[in-house]
DNA sequence: TTAACTCTTTAGAAAGAGTCTATTTCCCAT
DNA sequence: ATGGGAAATAGACTCTTTCTAAAGAGTTAA
């Protein structure tokens, strides 16, 4: 289903231009991600990636994808509680959330704008705004 | 800390407002939570309700504050990705989250609106819209 | 080539939130 | 008082995520 990767060269590419070392494991974990623009779970990274051979330890799936979000290679899309969501499309987006089949998918960035950015709470800098919206109902799969 | 609870006659007239079956612990939590607009995770509502002297389970607990949700007491926050919250201040808002300290707060309404609503999904209804605002850095307490 | 060192990965145990199940308790109408 | 349905309970369980202690890989220095 999602045996495409993104060529090994250009993850190579990817981690260096953020100081990652690029292990094999890291490797093959960003071939994944950044084959297209998606949201994936931890889950869903183990399993796609031992499907490729490769084998990478669940630990190593966390930590990676944690080390990845904080060298902002990726980012955490918290909106299921039951678990974390890592987006490798890390241009300024909000997002659609499905609440029947937690489907998760992008908000064109240009129809969704905030009128004004609120006051901050006393000694807070701003981290960064996320939009969900949540919507019910059986929508279509993605092409 | 957060002893004082809402007078129980108030707190009965709510859950029949919303044609939820006042017994005793449900009348208890509905109590903690609506002493004034809040934000608790499950775990706090456990612990608070079990100081106030009357026995609650866990499981009950989280099935009350699901049914709250379902009837519109409450709202689920879903901000911490390790744990849910639920908002006793059902007028529409949105929420800071500071990374640093999980602590949330209100964000004034009348602060921040959306400019304009995006198309949804083909096939979907609208359920809500969630704004929130991550910050870092250590805020004072709320008085 | 080996030795020393650091960084990374690993398996599996453990933590923590939330759910489930089977049983008991409560409450009310008869 | 009793029969029945709704609610509550203890505790086992699931699932995601984190931790731990040990092994492996890669690099440099001699």
């Amino acid at each position: 289903m999602n045996n495409q990767l993104a060529s090994k060269a250009e993850a190579i590419r990817m981690l260096q231009e953020r100081d990652i070392n690029p292990t094999q494991q890291r490797i093959v974990i960003a071939q994944l991600l950044f084959a297209r623009p998606q949201h994936m779970s931890a889950e869903q990274v183990l399993m796609n990636v031992q499907d490729s051979g490769v084998h990478v330890s669940k630990a190593t799936v966390y930590n990676t994808l944690s080390l990845f979000a904080e060298k902002g290679l990726v980012k955490e899309v918290i909106v299921d509680p039951t678990k974390v969501f890592y987006d490798s499309n890390i241009v300024p987006h909000h997002h659609f959330f499905n609440i029947d089949n937690g489907q998760l998918s992008d908000i064109d960035d240009a129809s969704l704008q905030l009128q004004a950015m609120p006051q901050l709470p006393d000694g807070t800098q701003l981290d960064g705004v996320d939009v969900i919206i949540r919507v019910r109902g059986q929508q279509q799969a993605q092409a």
